[in-house]
DNA sequence: GACTAATTAGTAAAATTTACTAAATATAGG
DNA sequence: CCTATATTTAGTAAATTTTACTAATTAGTC
């Protein structure tokens, strides 16, 4: 959606492509020097920022609707994506604070009584991890600005979306503990350390310096490489990558971390 | 929803006071003599059984709306309710499979064209776990049977009920391990034998006689009564029952079952 | 009153987790 | 070139938890 005319298509007439009255929000999650960031957006005709979200189209299931929207946003394909939770009370939305104003300059329509956005939507939550480094944030017409925040200090949001981003965390963090996902913020190669780092920034909790690492290892999911890296004035720790079949399996079967 | 006439109204006007193209879904657990139960219904123009579900209240939350949809089944009122995952894959619903002449006959309708009902609908699934025994199966105008099925030989299930079964089972014995949910399913009053063949059957494996009990013990839900159950010919239990106030917060604070 | 079968306390062995020590090592700085 | 330093990481002992097993208790029944 890059022109002002699919903007407006898309507003008298998405319900033909899209299926009304649901959306789906994403909570991405991304790390970078040992911050947890989450990505929001900021639509143009509103002041706070937001989950990015959007609908579902008619011939699509859900997470390919997530999968689509991160894409847009991270220019990534393929990373983890997992439902958390449906949000649907009845006031999430306050559709009397929307500016009339810009309604009538986008669609030219004095009311929007009647318009198929304009309805109690239900909206299923997902939460996606990334690696940070390999995001490219992507904007579209109908949004403003797009940019990381640190878990920490995110600014007030729109609708019910700090309600969302907890729920996410929490779903998240217990899912660290079952299914091997820290892998998805990491590079392809990795010390132990630097997963160690990781692991004490999701889960926001210190984790034993030296027991940690070989629990991980324990998990056998790791593959130890040969090579190391260089890390100045110290001894070079060998590199990691994880084990694609096994942690597929894990995926699917679970696993339990301590 | 008691006479043919309210019916015509609810296919032909829902969606004023319903949301469209959203739907949910329960799946009703029971335990009962040392077996699963699962609580399914047949509605009247449908040859397959199905979880009893219904769509929500414009003035309604998720959770109200299934609150609502297992009372009017079960009789029952503040069962435990937990969101288990949201369904929406495009052809989840076969309408081209529904009864043209069952239509015709309720709504006076030769097409459903453009109807609230036929329409792409998401499902929010929800599962509840009651003490069997207390239950009172109802039915109204649209439901034809309502009957309890032993979780080991589900009859063929409409739409993708039989996957909404699999991942309600999934998140259920997740929970259980995390929350004390088995405690819905009991009376009152159990002893610890009773509640350990509880936990047999609800995740489906054997659990140490001796070591079991202790460690439910050791979890500090339990208040052991002073009066004991007689069981015939053998020693007599001590009756147990579970501490609200520490429930309550095992519940929102999670706890460690292994 | 002995027998039976279930409850339940007790305990020893096994396994796991945690806490701590110290060896290995890469580079900087003298 | 040698030592100091910071980090990785192997090793191990202590603490804790889990598991396996034994046996005492007890309410009927025969």
């Amino acid at each position: 959606m890059q022109t002002e005319e699919e903007f407006k298509d898309f507003i008298l007439n998405g319900h033909l492509h899209y299926i009304p009255n649901v959306s789906i929000d994403c909570a991405i999650f991304g790390y970078h020097e040992q911050t947890l960031k989450l990505m929001l957006i900021r639509h143009r005709n509103m002041s706070s920022w937001s989950l990015p979200g959007g609908h579902i189209k008619r011939s699509e299931t859900l997470v390919e609707a997530a999968s689509r929207n991160v894409r847009m946003h991270t220019g990534l394909d393929n990373l983890f994506l997992q439902q958390f939770k449906t949000f649907g009370d009845p006031n999430r939305i306050q559709f009397n604070k929307f500016d009339k104003e810009k309604w009538f300059e986008i669609t030219g329509l004095t009311s929007w009584e009647g318009n198929w956005l304009m309805d109690h939507t239900i909206s299923v939550g997902f939460y996606a991890v990334t690696d940070f480094s390999e995001t490219v944030l992507q904007t579209d017409i109908s949004i403003a600005e797009c940019a990381w925040f640190d878990i920490g200090s995110l600014p007030p949001l729109e609708f019910d979306h700090s309600e969302m981003v907890k729920e996410a965390l929490h779903t998240m963090r217990l899912h660290l503990y079952h299914y091997p996902i820290g892998l998805n913020m990491l590079p392809e190669k990795f010390t132990l350390s630097e997963i160690h780092a990781l692991y004490e920034t999701l889960l926001g909790k210190k984790l034993d310096v030296s027991n940690f690492p070989k629990k991980l290892i324990a998990l056998g999911l790791l593959n130890k490489l040969t090579e190391k890296r260089s890390i100045g004035a110290h001894r070079s720790p060998h590199l990691y990558s994880f084990d694609r079949e096994k942690y597929t399996l894990a995926l699917k079967e679970g696993l339990v971390l301590s």
